[in-house]
RNA sequence: UCCGAAGUAGCUCAGUGGUAGAGCAGGCGGCUGUUAACCGCCGGGUCGCAGGUUCGAUCCCUGCCUUCGGAGCCA
């Protein structure tokens, strides 16, 4: 059984233990002392171990200096102090024993120097042997596992809401259609039209834009829950903060209202910030060092920092106040531009900022009417940087209320029967939020495209590997 | 989808109306308890694709494709 490098780092493993490292060559340098220096990589840490490789080892002009950025090997050897400057200790091996080499090293995509991000992109099946897409990797999985500690530690229950939703109407965003009819000899009805009775639901489906309306109804019995999985957004966006295919977090509250929900995202934001920060220094360090020198002093500035309230009324007011030339115009009754939005959070507050209250015109139909019938009890948190991090809702739950709603956006009720039967039994006054995960990680990172901090980047026209 | 920019060696880029170079990577050699080391030599390119102008195009023009940045849509 071979130890992780990051127990190495973390000091504990004793020097004089003799250990086994398993991981993938970085860089090889050899010395005429009559030892080669491998830095070995297993992903467990930011740093890769250096293996000191003597002579005498049996395969070492057969091997050992043939050893090239990619391979991967097996070495079994003593911990011990470093007699070199850079590192503290090192492995001294007995063995090491090649156990894929690479074809063509001339070729290999994965060079030992910095490459452009774009270019990383296109060879997505072997980036995450980069620092960089290794340092997000784990960045990512940290973040995760800390939403789901924070949700836990309120008393939030996980719910898993569907990916594929046959609801006739989410009401939100173009979506991928789910079928298995056969596109090349669709049945028809009389009247000429897809005869979509005969897909495999019954009806047309689609993959999921939101599980919003879904872990409502399990709000109304469990009061505290949350979805964190994939959503899917047909939309033709190209962009560096847009994806097809992203993971969003949304948790939903029983007997809350937007106050109490926009607190529940500024706990949520700070916690997960903070845990990053304690627990993944060293690649934390990385991004500040490589990526984006303000991204540690950010994300402590917002865990210390108290979000502001604003009115959207307010906040329309300062914009016009500002005498500032936007792009866009500037009214009571518009939707924030971007413009707007770094404007508010970047110069007027110069931090983190819940605008509420927006027109109910500009949001969607499951918002609160306010007594003023003007607006709905909608927020938005702005961050520096990136604009809008979070949406949220205090969510209509008076079924009057929410019929006249459907209908003046033009839906239809029925449509709606099992989310109106929440409102017919038992019905509570409920809040909740969506945020989405990946642009938690370039807030967090300073990363700038969101297709590198997920995996597999699904866009316009691309969804290879 | 709209606006703007860019596609030259495995990678990062320079360059020219007469078919091309550097650094890194790779191979070989030298040197060193080395730190994406250093020194020397060597191999490596249909200059995104398709047309057009021209005696001749990688360079100029047109179209297409791809990528990047901004906007819209949104998370």
């Amino acid at each position: 059984m071979s130890t992780r490098i990051a127990l190495v780092f973390a000091g504990q493993v004793p020097v004089g233990e003799k250990v086994t490292i398993e991981g993938w060559i970085r860089t090889r340098r050899d010395s005429k002392a009559g030892l080669s220096f491998l830095a070995v990589s297993d992903g467990s840490c930011f740093d890769p171990l250096q293996v000191v490789a003597p002579q005498e080892l049996t395969n070492y002009a057969t091997d050992v200096v043939r050893l090239t950025a990619g391979c991967s090997v097996r070495c079994i050897g003593e911990l011990v102090a470093s007699q070199g400057k850079g590192q503290t200790v090192e492995l001294r091996a007995d063995t090491v024993e090649v156990v894929g080499w690479v074809d063509d090293p001339d070729t290999y995509p994965m060079q030992p120097k910095r490459h452009t991000m774009e270019y990383l992109r296109e060879v997505a099946h072997l980036r995450p042997r980069t620092n960089v897409i290794g340092a997000v990797t784990r960045v990512r999985h940290t973040l995760a596992q800390a939403v789901h500690r924070f949700f836990d530690q309120q008393g939030f229950f996980w719910v898993h809401t569907p990916i594929v939703t046959a609801s006739d109407a989410e009401g939100a965003g173009q979506m991928f259609r789910v079928s298995t009819l056969d596109l090349e000899n669709l049945p028809r009805t009389p009247a000429g039209r897809v005869d979509f009775d005969k897909d495999f639901f019954g009806k047309e489906a689609h993959l999921t834009v939101s599980g919003q309306l879904n872990v409502e109804t399990y709000c109304m019995a469990l009061s505290r829950v949350y979805t964190f999985g994939p959503t899917f957004r047909a939309e033709n966006s190209n962009t560096r903060r847009h994806l097809a295919e992203f993971w969003m977090i949304e948790p939903e509250l029983a007997f809350a209202d937007l106050a109490a929900d926009a607190q529940l995202a500024e706990d949520f934001l700070k916690f997960i910030f903070k845990t990053l920060l304690d627990e993944r220094k060293d690649d934390m360090q990385f991004f500040e060092k490589h990526v984006d020198k303000d991204c540690i002093t950010r994300l402590t500035a917002m865990i210390d920092s108290k979000f502001e309230r604003m009115d959207y009324t307010d906040a329309i007011a300062t914009l016009v106040a500002s005498n500032k030339k936007f792009e866009f115009p500037v009214s009571w009754g518009i939707d924030l531009q971007s413009e707007h939005e770094k404007f508010l959070t970047e110069e007027v507050v110069k931090g983190p900022v819940a605008v509420v209250n927006y027109p109910k015109d500009i949001k969607a139909f499951y918002m609160r009417m306010n007594d003023d019938e003007k607006t709905v009890a909608a927020m938005d948190i702005l961050a520096p940087g990136i604009g809008e991090i979070i949406g949220g809702s205090q969510r209509e739950e008076r079924l009057d209320m929410l019929d006249r709603r459907i209908t003046q956006m033009g839906l239809h009720a029925g449509d709606y029967n099992w989310y109106r039967d929440l409102r017919r039994y038992g019905t509570v006054p409920h809040a909740g939020f969506g945020l989405g995960f990946e642009r938690a990680i370039l807030y967090a990172t300073g990363i700038e495209n969101i297709r590198d901090v997920i995996p597999f980047p699904r866009a316009p026209r691309q969804a290879e590997f």
